[in-house]
RNA sequence: GGCGCGUUAGUCUAGUUGGUUUAAGACGCUGCCCUCUCAAGGCAGAGAUCACGGGUUCGAAUCCCGUACGCGCUACCA
C-alpha cells in the first residue's frame, strides 16, 4: 500500500518552525516512498481560526517548496480538506458510537464541570470526569431536555492500559485513562479535536501519522476511538519538540519563530529546509549540508532523535550564508532588487546595463551576507551620495602619506579613460612607485576617502564598480571641507 | 498532583542490537594562513569525568532501578 501522510495545521497563527519541520518530515517521507502528501486544515476552533492564517500557512509551505499532492487548493477524492466542512461526517460517526452504546449524551454544563475540576484540584485529586451521565434515566434526560440543555457526546473509555507502537519511540505503554470519558462532540455539535482528527485520518486512509510529540499523550485516546470504530490503526511517529536556546518552549523571546519572518529577512528556502531537517534527524554520512534531493533519499523515520531539538538561530544563519554564497549570482541579484528598492537605492526599470552593474555589486558583497535583508547595509557604499567619515578615518586622512597618495590617485585617475578590473593593479602600483607608500599606507586612505569606512570588500572590486567619475567626485568632495 | 517523553562539549547531533571510542562531525569560540581592512575560504586548537546515585556484567554513554532537571498531555484548544 502506498503511504499516505498529512500535515494538518490549525489556522490559529503563522507557520512556525515547529510546524514547518513537521510538514517537512511528512513531505520527505512521502517523496521518498512515492507516497501522497496531503494538506488538511484543522479549523474546528472557529473562535481562534482565521482565513488569513490559512492563506499564510499555504504561502509559507509553498515558499519552502513543500508541495502537496492532495488537499487544500489541490483537491482530491477524500475532500473536503477543511474540518469546518466535514462537521456532518463527524456527527455521523458520533451518532454511530451513540447507537452502539460506546458513547453517551452528557448534560453536565461547562460551569458544573469547571466547578468540579477546581474542587478536585483543591483537594489535591486528579480532575476526572466521573461518568455520571453514563446511565441517565429517561426522566433525568427529559428533565434536562426541558431545561433546554444542549448535551455533549462522551466516549465510554474502556479500562485497561493502551500500548502505542511508535516508529521513533518504540512501544509506549499508558496506564488506564485517568481523565475518564472524554468529549467527542461538543454541545454546539462540533467535533472535538481528538475525534475530528482520527475520523479524518481514518476516512482519508492515512497510513503514517507523523506529528509533534505533544500529541503522544493524545494517542491512547485516539487508539481507543479507532478500535471502537473498528478501524485499522495507522503507524505513528512522534517527533520531539523544538525548544529555544534556554531549553524552554520556543517563543518570541528567542527571536524569529515563524517562517514568514525568515522569508522576509531573506532566508533561502533550501537553507531553511536543510536546517529544519537537521532538527531531530541526522544524515547517515554525517555531512550536514544536503540538497532537497539528498535529504529525500537519506531521510528515515527510524533514526529520528527522541530528545528535544534546540533551535539554533546562529547555525541556521550560518547555513543561509553558506547557501547564499553557493547559489548563482544572478539569483542573488534578482532576490536583492526588492531590498534595494525598499532602501531607496533603486527605482524604475532595471536596464540590462544596470543589471550587469548590480551583478558586480552583489559579487563584491556576497561574502558578507548571511541573509538578504543585510543587502542595503552592505551595498550602501555603492549607492550613497554622501560619504561619512569617522573620527579615526579623518585622522588617517590627515596624515602626510595619505594626502600624497590621494593626490597621486586623483592625478592618475584623470589620465585614464575608465577604471577596470585590469588596470586597477597597475594603477595602484604606479602610485606606490611614485609615492613610496605601499600596503596599508596606500590602500587604507584610498578606502576611507572613497567609502568612508575602514573595512569592506576588496578595493579592486569597489573601484571598477564605482567608476572613474564617481571616484573623482568622491575625491574632490573631500577637498572642499 | 497524575500520566507520558527526554537528559552525550555553549548548541545541533554521531555513537542503533553493551567490548579497538584515546567518545566522532557541524555551528559557535580561540589562534594561524590568505589579505589594504572586514567578511568569506583554508589549516590548527580549546571544549564532554556521556545529568546524578545505585545496580547487572569480565566489561556500560549504551541494559535495569531511583533521584534531579527539562518538555508535553491532563479542556465543550488544536
Amino acid at each position: 500500500m502506498r503511504p499516505r501522510v498529512r500535515f494538518a495545521p490549525s489556522p490559529t497563527g503563522y507557520l512556525h518552525v515547529g510546524g514547518a519541520r513537521t510538514a517537512l518530515f511528512n513531505w520527505l517521507f512521502a517523496r521518498q516512498t512515492g507516497g501522497t502528501f496531503i494538506l488538511r486544515i484543522e479549523d474546528t476552533d472557529r473562535k481562534r481560526s482565521a482565513d488569513r492564517y490559512e492563506k499564510a500557512i499555504i504561502e509559507d509551505l509553498r515558499y519552502l517548496g513543500l508541495d502537496w499532492d492532495e488537499g487544500l487548493e489541490a483537491g482530491g477524492e477524500y475532500g473536503p480538506y477543511r474540518q469546518s466542512q466535514r462537521l456532518n461526517l463527524y456527527r455521523g460517526y458520533a451518532y454511530r458510537l451513540l447507537k452502539e452504546k460506546r458513547a453517551y449524551y452528557c448534560y453536565c454544563t461547562e460551569e458544573d464541570l469547571e466547578e468540579r475540576r477546581r474542587e478536585a484540584l483543591r483537594k489535591g485529586q486528579t480532575p476526572r470526569y466521573d461518568g455520571r451521565c453514563r446511565n441517565l434515566t429517561k426522566e433525568q434526560i427529559e428533565r434536562y431536555e426541558r431545561q433546554r440543555r444542549r448535551p455533549t457526546i462522551r466516549f465510554k473509555v474502556p479500562r485497561g492500559r493502551v500500548v502505542v507502537s511508535d516508529l521513533v519511540r518504540g512501544e509506549v505503554t499508558f496506564e488506564p485513562e485517568p481523565q475518564g470519558d472524554f468529549i467527542i462532540l461538543r454541545s454546539d455539535g462540533v467535533a472535538a479535536f481528538n475525534f475530528a482528527n482520527i475520523i479524518d485520518d481514518m476516512s482519508m486512509e492515512i497510513t503514517h501519522v507523523i506529528r509533534g510529540e505533544d500529541h503522544l499523550s493524545n494517542t491512547p485516546r485516539q487508539i481507543l476511538l479507532y478500535q471502537a470504530l473498528g478501524a485499522r490503526l495507522p503507524q505513528f511517529a512522534h517527533i520531539s519538540m523544538i525548544l529555544g536556546k534556554n531549553r524552554t518552549r520556543l517563543s518570541k523571546r528567542h527571536g524569529a519563530t515563524s517562517i514568514a519572518e525568515y522569508r522576509r529577512k531573506g532566508y533561502l528556502p533550501e537553507a531553511l529546509v536543510n536546517y529544519l531537517a537537521l532538527l531531530g534527524w541526522y544524515p547517515p554520512d554525517g555531512r550536514e549540508v544536503k540538497s532537497r534531493e539528498e535529504l529525500t533519499e537519506e531521510f528515515s523515520l527510524g533514526n529520528i532523535s527522541k530528545s528535544p531539538a534546540i533551535f539554533d538561530d546562529e547555525k541556521l544563519t550560518w547555513m543561509n550564508g553558506h547557501y547564499i554564497r553557493s547559489t548563482s549570482l544572478e539569483r542573488i541579484r534578482d532576490l536583492a532588487i526588492p531590498y534595494l528598492v525598499e532602501a531607496g537605492y533603486l527605482r524604475g526599470r532595471i536596464t540590462p546595463a544596470k543589471g550587469k552593474w548590480l551583478l558586480r555589486v552583489m559579487g563584491a558583497i556576497r561574502a558578507h551576507l548571511n541573509y538578504l535583508a543585510q543587502i542595503p547595509e552592505e551595498t550602501e557604499v555603492f549607492f550613497t551620495k554622501e560619504i561619512k567619515i569617522s573620527k579615526r578615518g579623518e585622522r588617517i586622512l590627515k596624515r602626510d602619506s595619505s594626502k600624497k597618495v590621494l593626490l597621486a590617485l586623483k592625478d592618475r585617475l584623470k589620465k585614464i579613460k575608465e577604471i577596470t578590473d585590469r588596470n586597477f593593479k597597475p594603477l595602484m602600483k604606479g602610485i606606490e612607485e611614485e609615492t613610496g607608500y605601499k600596503g596599508e599606507d596606500l590602500y587604507l586612505p584610498t578606502r576611507i576617502a572613497l567609502t568612508g569606512k575602514d573595512k569592506g570588500p576588496e578595493l579592486h572590486l569597489i573601484l571598477p564598480i564605482l567608476g572613474k567619475r564617481e571616484c573623482l567626485r568622491r575625491l574632490s568632495e573631500r577637498r572642499e571641507d
